[in-house]
DNA sequence: TCCGGTAGGTGACGAAGGTCACAATAAGCA
DNA sequence: TGCTTATTGTGACCTTCGTCACCTACCGGA
């Protein structure tokens, strides 16, 4: 895994910034497919991520996990922000795609600089922001897509942010990530297949054209 | 309509910045039923709203509007301010429910602001940790619900924000809002009836208990 | 090589919800 | 009062999607 310093994932931000965060911030480590954060949760600090990947996903009651959407390096967890600064409860759950380092700015931290420090405050407003057209981009999908449209979607977002045109999954997993079944997922993947857009193999789904 | 003063709104606000707002803010009037914004618009300020009520909506391509969440006196829209700040089109669109007036403050005093007071930019944030725990019960709804809670929720959202038991409303209108159409919002706000929770009226619905 | 486990394929069926056609009311107005 | 229009009610039908049952293909280890 490379490392990558505060300054050069966060060059915007005050010399000052980068070394408060390098001193104060907790660094942690967290494999693949384990969870940063779970549904329920009472959080303390807010989190950058530094290496690796994650995903975010809304649960509900039942246990039922709908993906919303990635978290890269360099960017910070928008949710984590609002529990933090509202004292409540994690309404979602993160989990590590790839060996994921991030960094914990404790929330006392948090409300500090965004006093002092000007691109603190100003990364955080950019984070909501585009969280925000994230969150417009997903309920216009389950508002007034069908399942077929999510899917290629589903499958877009992942060969962007993967940067691979072979993704590793199985469909079970797709379709609990879009709140469906194996066996609908399964049917429209074929039929994909038949379009010519993708080519199906086991535990492997090899983007042609989408 | 009664007037509310500044101070009185935002009383969190430095004496300042109230007085700044007065005097660089453009007040505008919009009748019952008016739009505010429109999808693919350009935004050069964002809006507090002054009094009165606003509904947010998102647009697909198709015209279907779906309805988020209201502002009420006090607020902000969220998404005029990304909008703003990042030079894009809306893809949002706001409709006055009331007679309503709001104060349209042009982007370049609202980065100044973001530096210059403190109390501007914990609005600015707090504005979008509310909106942003708006989508997420509305992702929620629609992800997890079938129509008949999303119904009951919508209809209690109504109640809460106009205060009343009495929603003057037809069932076309509903179907708009939730996307659905309005044969399936006729026979589920019939069974709600048969169970006691509402009595149906024309152009309108009496809440007895939901 | 055999066997068990996992992944994927498929048909049958049902529920939710969208669509169409048309009937029944009620309100408004000439 | 009678006509017109907007609103609501209803049955038939279709599509999408979830569920169940069961089958097939493949992989990996004993």
């Amino acid at each position: 895994m490379e490392i990558s310093t505060i300054p050069q994932l966060f060059p915007a931000f005050e010399k000052e910034l980068q070394r408060e965060i390098e001193e104060q911030g907790e660094i942690r480590s967290f494999k693949t497919d384990e969870q940063l954060m779970r549904t329920g949760q009472y959080f303390r600090s807010t989190m950058l991520i530094l290496n690796g990947l994650v995903k975010i996903y809304r649960e509900d009651d039942d246990g039922n996990e709908f993906f919303m959407y990635y978290l890269q390096p360099g960017q910070a967890c928008a949710l984590s922000m609002v529990c933090a600064a509202e004292h409540k409860r994690s309404a979602i759950m993160a989990k590590a795609v790839k060996d994921t380092e991030i960094i914990a700015i404790p929330l006392h931290l948090m409300e500090e600089w965004m006093g002092k420090y000007r691109s603190w405050s100003y990364f955080v407003i950019t984070t909501y922001r585009a969280r925000f057209e994230e969150l417009l981009s997903t309920i216009d999908h389950i508002a007034f897509r069908g399942m077929d449209e999510r899917l290629e979607f589903y499958l877009k977002k992942h060969q962007e942010t993967m940067r691979t045109n072979h993704i590793t999954i199985n469909h079970q997993e797709i379709a609990n990530e879009l709140n469906s079944s194996r066996e609908v997922i399964s049917r429209l993947l074929k039929k994909m297949e038949q379009f010519g857009k993708l080519k199906l193999h086991r535990n492997a789904i090899e983007i042609i054209q989408l």
